[in-house]
DNA sequence: ATGACTCGTATTACGAGA
């Protein structure tokens, strides 16, 4: 079973993108982040007429995550819980049926939390202490899960090309770093770091100053599993070539293979 | 020499991303 995540940064500027590496890749799930469409601009038919099903948590402008899947999901929850008032459309849950039994997956869009000393940095670690609190009560539900998304942390030297450059960024703040930590203390495993010791494993290159060419990456969209889960994984694999297409995303998808 | 971004929203400028 194949389960892919991939912030396209825009679904409308990237259908073509989206629906040519849907044909190559056939997972079964895959998380989109930074939709940036209501659900009712998802260009909803391009993607069913090829046999997909799909579950939007848009809205307008910006953010906004999907999910995208061979079978349809038992059920869906939009939002994260723990903040009635957040209106920002970052969290998209559900739960599949496989051979292996049920299993949830979400689709994650954490807040990027620049520029730090901002209301938008708070903000951030707020929602992670949320992601955190979910996280503890799927695990007490004992149903495996796969935590998908683009965490926008940069989780140690290692996961950027030039770390020094990050110092100062909300992506690489020891309060990031440790929220992350306190995630992966409950017992989840960054299935990317589990099964790869590669060194410069990037998932984004920035748009500006050559960063591509440069291959100046940093690892940002993250995988995090139950630890049932972690027993079944095959590998997991970063589909970087996509990243040369015309009209890239700024970031790529990255895909698990979980044993069925 | 040395890579000056891209998307969406709304009017060719701005917010947001990272």
């Amino acid at each position: 079973m194949l389960v892919a995540t991939w912030n396209i940064n825009g679904v409308k500027a990237r259908l073509d993108a989206l629906l040519q590496w849907l044909d190559e890749c056939q997972p079964d799930v895959a998380c989109l982040q930074e939709i940036k469409s209501v659900d009712e601009a998802f260009p909803r038919s391009e993607i069913e007429a090829r046999g997909w099903q799909i579950e939007t948590h848009g809205q307008k402008g910006f953010n906004g995550v999907a999910l995208v899947s061979k079978t349809p999901a038992l059920s869906i929850e939009r939002g994260l819980a723990g903040d009635e008032t957040d209106e920002q459309a970052r969290f998209l849950s559900g739960l599949w049926s496989t051979s292996r039994g049920p299993i949830r997956i979400a689709s994650l869009y954490l807040p990027n939390g620049n520029p730090v000393g901002t209301d938008k940095f708070p903000y951030k670690l707020r929602w992670m202490e949320r992601l955190e609190s979910t996280a503890r009560q799927w695990l007490a539900e004992e149903t495996p899960f796969v935590l998908a998304g683009d965490y926008n942390v940069i989780p140690q030297p290692e996961d950027a090309k030039n770390a020094a450059d990050w110092l100062g960024d909300a992506l690489y703040q020891p309060e990031s770093r440790a929220a992350y930590r306190r995630l992966m203390n409950l017992g989840l495993v960054d299935a990317l770091r589990a099964t790869t010791d590669r060194a410069q494993t990037y998932t984004f290159w920035d748009y500006q100053a050559g960063a591509w060419p440069k291959n100046n990456g940093i690892r940002i969209d993250h995988m995090l599993l139950s630890p049932e889960l972690s027993a079944a994984m095959k590998g997991v694999r970063i589909d970087k070539y996509v990243r040369a297409w015309e009209k890239p995303s700024d970031h790529v998808p990255v895909v698990l293979n979980i044993e069925d």
